[in-house]
DNA sequence: CATCAGTATGTATTCGCTTTCTTTCATTAT
DNA sequence: ATAATGAAAGAAAGCGAATACATACTGATG
């Protein structure tokens, strides 16, 4: 049977209370009392059931992070964030998948609030209606990270992701590029249809250029199938001459494609990528790229949720962070 | 305030322990009951509180992972194998990054048991004999999951990191190499040190090929790393022919060195691996590599877990997992 | 119709801690 | 010396569920 409370109070000849008083810090307790009763605690090994602790005071210093894939680096990354700052304010983190399933996005949502978390950071592609109307209900702050839903009026923490694609889209533009394709995520996900490809239409129609409905190349964000999409890009009635990848991973899958058939990046192919991973840096020619503060993200989220925990006023919930380009090889 | 069991209760007309065997599936009610019961909980949005059911039941459906780092692709992986496992037989991870530090995690394996987690997977690279008297100590199942701990009376689960390394450098080896660099992690982790260097010196051994000590490279596991220490590699005495990389992103490291050094990967040098990440396919040439099933290391261990918490015989609770060695384009 | 065996439901306790409310006691000011 | 003040410590009431135990109800049986 573990060590309680009791234990240590019968020990030490105090009350629960004082052992209690002792054990949160409280400063009112003589300092020959906390002594005694924190030798008893070393010596009878007693470790606070946290439990017991989350029921009396309603918090359990724990958070909640849903996402989408941890296996997936981008969410990897940006969850190492989270984690770091909630070790900086003393919550664990209770994390669960959900494959960006809706249904399964609400049951975790429920799951995580029957566990009493104090907070929540979610992380999806868009906002079922169902998973909106159940964080209506919940009584806890939620953060959306990486996730957009500055529509509804819960906190979000994101970079401008139809800016970066302009700039990167501008880029290549500037560099005499007039067919540049765009290899796009699933458009089922906001941040695509939403931000990246209107980023892509904003810099092609500004720069006055035509814009090919087949130019807009859908793959379902993995490398294998964006080297297969290699071969519908090759065969486009207008040839192409630059390409905008909604990832480096899409990137890294079409950047093979083209050199497998031997053609040269950048010399035939301009490529430029949003970057979620190393391979941007790992792959020759290495991509000139929209880096993405993904830790950022995550530990922005993070104490912005804390925040909201401790009931501070936060000025703006919709925080947009900064993000830069690198320039590598795949351009010229 | 939040719906309690004694809402519904009230509401139903019928007492709290009714209510608790409707929520629990216990058989002992009239279907007319459970109906009602049923339509109150819906009606007022009632979800039992976790906390106060892992108070009252001492179980909390929860379990601790301590990871020395989740943004790594490695543990990553291994985690959503942990994930899966986990969600299939209900039980929630709450997930702490260790950075390997050994005070570190010890600190996390204490406020995990004190979070009554009921049963906890850890990684790391060594056991501290710190942790491994905590561990000792702890009153729920722990597995170490691709760490090393046969030595302890712990649960493990594996691959047989030697004999991997062993058939690595052996394909080498039989390719007619005579001259090959090991390039590994950090010699402070058992895996390297007593597994994947073992390997290594046995198949260079057994060939009756001579073992330079200078061959010997040792990196911190990081690409940039790797590809700083090709510079090294090019200045050895013996000329090498080809590299054994501890993994896939020190390989690609190494092989970027060579190749931005205006050297052939596989004509003027063969390259094997590890793989961890998509990175060995990724790259050109595709790396050959020994293929570590991590989500099944995770997987395993989670199921292996739920056996012990469920107090369940285990024949075996030292688990070997099998790899498998894919020729890719880095060797002929 | 009384009896017994289930079945269905209710009552009361317990889990280990926080927290409020008291009470006790030591200081200080008057 | 005494009242006022505040610090130190204790007593007790929850927190929201599970659960052991008690009790009421239901039929089937003889």
């Amino acid at each position: 049977m573990a060590v309680t409370i009791y234990d240590v109070a019968r020990e030490a000849n105090v009350s629960m209370a004082t052992v209690s008083r002792v054990v949160n810090g409280n400063q009112n307790v003589k300092p020959a009392t906390r002594k005694k009763v924190l030798e008893c605690i070393e010596r009878l090994g007693y470790r606070p059931n946290a439990v017991a602790r989350g029921l009396a005071s309603k918090k359990t210093t724990t958070v909640g992070v849903i996402v989408p894939d941890i296996s997936k680096s981008y969410y990897a990354e940006l969850s190492r964030g989270i984690a770091d700052v909630a070790t900086m304010y003393e919550y664990n983190i209770i994390l669960s998948n959900s494959d960006k399933r809706a249904t399964r996005e609400v049951e975790l949502l429920e799951d995580h609030l029957g566990k009493q978390v104090d907070g929540l950071i979610f992380m999806s592609d868009s906002l079922s209606d169902e998973i909106r109307s159940e964080m209506a209900t919940a009584n806890v702050p939620i953060v959306l990270a990486g996730t957009l839903g500055a529509d509804t009026d819960l906190p979000t923490v994101n970079i401008d992701h139809e800016e970066a694609a302009y700039e990167a889209v501008k880029k290549l533009i500037d560099n005499g590029h007039e067919r540049i394709v765009h290899v796009s995520g699933p458009m089922s996900r906001d941040i695509n249809r939403l931000c990246k490809k209107v980023g892509y239409e904003r810099a092609v129609k500004e720069a006055g250029l035509p814009l090919f409905e087949e130019f807009f190349i859908e793959t379902d964000n993995t490398y294998d199938d964006a080297y297969e999409k290699w071969s519908v890009i090759r065969e486009l009635k207008e040839k192409p001459t630059a390409i905008f990848a909604g990832n480096d991973e899409i990137a890294v899958g079409v950047l093979n494609g083209i050199r497998d058939d031997g053609f040269s990046v950048p010399d035939d192919y301009e490529v430029i990528c949003f970057q979620h991973t190393l391979l941007s840096r790992a792959v020759r020619p290495q991509l000139t790229a929209i880096i993405v503060p993904l830790y950022d993200l995550g530990a922005v989220s993070m104490r912005l949720l804390t925040k909201l925990m401790n009931g501070e006023e936060v000025d703006d919930v919709n925080v947009i962070l900064p993000y830069h380009k690198e320039d590598r090889q795949s351009t010229k």
